[in-house]
DNA sequence: TTCCAACCTGGAGCGCGCTCCAGGTCAAGC
DNA sequence: GCTTGACCTGGAGCGCGCTCCAGGTTGGAA
């Protein structure tokens, strides 16, 4: 089941090796296992914060406030309504961030449209 | 009508001062008028490429990226082609980022759930 | 036993997109 | 004319999130 080498690891969750060692360094990821020769044994919980680390971070959260969900975790369930409202905070940036994508994507659209109505090369406005 | 002070068109745009005078040391948008004494002086098309490259940029185009399109429009009407095809593929790659950032908000949305399906403080599982 | 690819560490470096600074100039109101 | 706040320049610095490197160790296959 569980105990994958850090080259698995890295193929199962997309990160790369340095962007592991970085995390664990930086107290994302907590200490990982180690062989009795000190190389990383990653286990299913840690691919499964590394799943959730993807998540926050391709949702636009920054590493210091993942850190902090992640200590929050590790504290024990007495943190559970704080990282609860994180998520929830962070949640309802992300609409945000969706609604200005989908704006901005509607501008882009329109600005192709322009260059779709363009007969050939004629002469054309000035705000292109 | 047109003729706006740096601190006008900063405002407007929603730009920083010096994310103006950056944006036009680079190239990114043409050289600014000046009044006889050297200080900037924007014009509504000057605000207009603003207001693409405020587009762009919160679509995630790189700089790099935005100042070729400029360039290109700056070079005339025969690069109307390459300019359309920038701005199509650019399209599809936002496509696929709003694709992303939906599939992981609901990820995100399902972990939220998570929080809200605890029975006060009790047990929980340990893939929180 | 030997080999070699995969792994280890600490720390430097990088790419991006600004942002800030020092030291000086401009121009509008009094 | 003087003041003062907005503006100018070139260049250094920063925050983020990695990424790379040198120099050494580990461990499974042949």
């Amino acid at each position: 089941m569980s105990g994958y080498a850090p080259s698995e690891a890295a193929r199962r969750s997309g990160f790369s090796l340095d962007t592991l060692r970085y995390y664990e360094k930086i107290g994302l990821l907590a200490e990982v296992e180690r062989t009795a020769g000190g190389q990383r044994v990653f286990t299913d919980d840690d691919l499964g914060w590394l799943v959730l680390f993807r998540c926050l971070r391709d949702t636009g959260m920054p590493i210091a406030q993942m850190r902090r969900y992640a200590q929050l975790a590790r504290a024990g369930e007495h943190t559970a309504d704080e990282r609860h409202e994180l998520l929830r905070h962070h949640a309802a940036r992300v609409e945000e961030q969706m609604r200005l994508l989908q704006h901005q994507y509607d501008h882009l659209r329109e600005k192709i449209r322009f260059y779709e109505r363009l007969p050939g090369t004629a002469p054309g406005s000035e705000a292109d």
